[in-house]
DNA sequence: ACGCCAACATACATTACTGTACGGACTCTC
DNA sequence: GAGAGTCCGTACAGTAATGTATGTTGGCGT
């Protein structure tokens, strides 16, 4: 889900030469991103780490500013049809939610480059408007599909919408917070068996099946 | 409580001229760290805002680097004599706890650039160690500061750390999320009534087997 | 075989920023 | 009132990054 450009290098011929395209150029970029944030987004360094000159860039792109515009573009593509793909059915949403909060907890202190990816956007939303607006997009869907998810859990109509903001305020606070630390994992597990039990409205997080059954 | 160096302008005998100190430097910084973050954080930029040249910063500072770690340690600083001055006496736990919500969650919204200091210094801590550590330690702190609240409420032992630690994470995120959008007010106010619920007991699974009286 | 064109390389001009060396005014002290 | 110290201005060197203009190469169609 990392590489697009693997199955297509694009061969040149006989000379293996890989012949980049636009999306090498963003891989590379998201590097960059991750570790740096936008800030440290340089033409230099992605050309450096492809192996070609800076002549190449603009070839691709017309300036840096196209290259963030793009940037961006992707992620936020990228983030609706992975939102579509874990789109709840509704057929076990207690399985779903625990899937969800997995997918936003845990499993971000794997999937490392991903989350630090979506924390230096965030940053960038701060002072760039077209970030910003993609950003909210993002957010406003997610809580959106939080919602869906806590319907079908039958939560009281009143209740389905502060239950989602803070599962996903929650879920985004702990990224941020707890990226990179020591005990983060039992961190996020308490979060996830709290907000479970919150959402589940029962009393006593008993119903776990990973600990005990 | 923003700047210290008002009561004594320093006066340099007659002619009106400020006489800047570090301290001057260090809130000029934190307006451009506020806008920009830390990476836009450039010495020329804060010298025309003082009116002074960049003679007068490399007097004050070794280089750009001593300007960063001075401003980190005096943000963590303020950070502690902030938890210090609001501790918790456990007179009125109901009271303080709405009290530490509002600072956490409302009044983020009105003292906009100590927010966004913070969420700066919080991205900036992903590739910088010092901040790293600054931010841990404020984190750890404002944790403990949430069990000592929580315990003072009455929760049971087991619970206490883990609604200190999503509460705090809720909170961040709120800021991260709800920062400069439309209807973060209503939100917030959402999420204060969720948290508020969750820790006075009655949102669900508040009550301890063990613990009745 | 010829020339076109995509995909790069090279070279150049420009800007922005840092750090440092030095100089100068102003103040305080003895 | 002379010297020392504080605070700042000026000038210079050096680096890094962008953008642009132009040169170069290899593959492809005809």
């Amino acid at each position: 889900m990392a590489s697009d450009s693997k199955g297509t290098p694009r061969a040149s011929g006989k000379t293996g030469k890989p012949q980049l395209t636009r999306d090498d150029w963003l891989d590379a970029a998201a590097g960059e991103v991750a570790s740096g944030g936008f800030g440290s987004l340089r033409v230099l360094t992605l050309a450096k780490k492809l192996g070609v000159t800076r002549g190449s860039f603009y070839w691709h792109f017309r300036d840096h500013e196209d290259l963030v515009d793009s940037f961006l573009d992707r992620w936020r593509d990228r983030r609706f049809v992975e939102l579509d793909y874990m789109r709840p059915k509704g057929e076990n949403p207690e399985e779903e939610l625990h899937q969800l909060l997995q997918l936003l907890l845990t499993d971000a202190s794997r999937n490392v480059r991903r989350l630090q990816v979506e924390l230096a956007v965030r940053d960038f939303a701060r002072r760039n408007r077209h970030a910003a607006e993609i950003v909210e997009e993002v957010d406003q869907a997610r809580v959106e599909q939080n919602k869906l998810l806590f319907r079908n859990l039958g939560s009281a109509d009143s209740e389905t919408e502060d239950l989602a903001m803070l599962m996903y305020v929650a879920s985004v606070g702990s990224q941020v917070v707890l990226s990179g630390r020591k005990g983060n994992e039992a961190a996020v597990a308490r979060i996830e068996n709290l907000v479970a039990r919150l959402a589940l409205g029962q009393g006593g997080g008993e119903r776990r099946k990973d600990e005990e059954e």
